[in-house]
DNA sequence: GTTTGTGAAGGGATTCACAGCC
DNA sequence: GGCTGTGAATCCCTTCACAAAC
């Protein structure tokens, strides 16, 4: 087969290691940290401009502060402008840019509008992806006023919960639907995002119910692993998770000040650190 | 375990490239993806037990799974049944609980209680860590009602808003204080994870009183890139970014089957763009 | 002079595959 | 027989450093 990309091309179904055939992958789900970028079922002999998926995040991020800049009425910018305000050093910027093709001018930086523009395409944001949001609770509540979404492209464009006080109710000016309604409602509307907000325990069978739909995407804030079929991409966001990871450093770094005790060194140690 | 370990040993301090003394780094605030646990200000001659941060943020959902698991009564479990109830890969399973030591029985399994224990202690939960949530708008709420979120070890303790209309009103049983008061009482009360709920613009200013007030962890729900100092640790959960990358996978998987041509798919809405 | 774009080097994380132990 | 623990290999991402372009 092709050059070295390829690892994956046996991936359809091949040397998966022998899958119990009930379990869907389990590979997925990747902690909402890093799935590979070739890693859906697609054919592998697609020219892949692949771009690496810790880029597609951060591009993102670039998009975000170069909107801000262009509102303020900057025109260029340079690398190392950019990947300070995006956090980020500059090289990873260039080379993140690069993966778009080369739309700066050496010795002067970026066009700010250009920039924004490869952004948007390669991100996919010049279509729409209709939202569904799932489980009208505070974070439902919450996600639904956003109302059409971080920056236009995102529409929401049903609501569901299975409270029977609820249904029919509009929310941000969307008549809430019952969950059992979900596949009709989403095929109807050609939801591509489900975000599921709703308890842990409802979880699994609301995504069941946003995969019968045809729903490919789902954005999943209730504190489960999700079993899908791998066609369908999941992201998750995990409260819980992202606590015990700040409470890790915490604890690191109580640990490395503890070892340091004697070492007088410039780190700012604070004596009132909670002694367990 | 021997010293088999030490793969890490030119590691020393010397070749830590010149950088240029102004610059804040710029490498932090990465992307909620992966900053590199080591990476911090502290002295690298501390014997770092390095467990990767990838890891890290894996065993919080083991820890979740084992716990379902005890609660249902298991005792034990192998890797096969772990892991893919967690949504990973056996292999990957084992290393990360290798990271722990060495609590596994061959030929048997993972004493549950064990290894949950283990994994508690860790990721630093046998200690308390102290919330403050700041921004009590939809989101705020959802966060607070949690009332000593997920499973306790982390109990909200302060609420902050800038709404006159909202101060000393009780939000799941807490008064909300004022954003002047954030450095005060985050101080009093030993805050040590601020949770940032506001909008956008009120960020950076919210974040800068968070630190001032002592807290060393940052969790950012608003879209803005922090600039902190480098003692401080921030997560980001960025609701545009997940849909965006969401977007990118759907967009990448219509190229791919308009690639392979026959193209019966699914819906791919219509290519309404919106220009500008 | 400045700044981009990118091969090449370096590190981390994942996967493989098997030795070791039950 | 089964399952864990882990070196070694691999893959992916980041960083370096410099040539090319303005």
């Amino acid at each position: 087969m092709v050059a070295q990309r390829g690892r994956r091309n046996g991936a359809g179904a091949a040397h998966k290691r022998t899958r119990p055939p009930g379990t869907p992958d389990a590979d997925n789900a990747p902690t909402a940290e890093m799935p590979a970028v070739g890693e859906n079922g697609a054919d592998p002999e697609v020219r892949a401009r692949a771009i690496p998926e810790a880029a597609v995040a951060r591009l993102a991020v670039y998009l975000r502060v170069l909107s801000a800049m262009a509102e303020q009425g900057s025109t260029t910018v340079s690398s190392e402008e950019l990947s300070s305000a995006a956090g980020v050093n500059s090289a990873k910027l260039r080379k993140d840019l690069s993966y778009l093709g080369s739309y700066g001018t050496r010795g002067v930086g970026y066009e700010v509008e250009v920039l924004v523009g490869q952004i948007e395409r390669t991100l996919g944001l010049t279509r729409q992806h209709k939202v569904a949001v799932v489980g009208i609770g505070n974070l439902g509540h919450a996600l639904a006023n956003y109302g059409g979404f971080p920056g236009r492209g995102f529409p929401v464009e049903a609501l569901f919960d299975i409270d029977p006080d609820l249904i029919g109710v509009p929310v941000g000016g969307l008549p809430v639907s019952h969950l059992d309604d979900i596949p009709r409602v989403c095929t109807e509307r050609q939801i591509s995002i489900g975000v599921i907000a709703t308890p842990p325990a409802a979880a699994q069978s609301v995504c069941d119910r946003l995969v019968a739909g045809g729903v490919q995407c789902i954005l999943n804030f209730a504190p489960v692993v999700l079993q899908v079929p791998e066609h369908v991409e999941v992201r998750k966001v995990d409260l819980a998770v992202e606590l015990q990871i700040l409470s890790f450093h915490v604890a690191r770094r109580a640990d490395n000040a503890e070892a340091a005790a004697g070492g007088v060194n410039g780190h700012v140690v604070d004596p009132a650190v909670m002694p367990s």
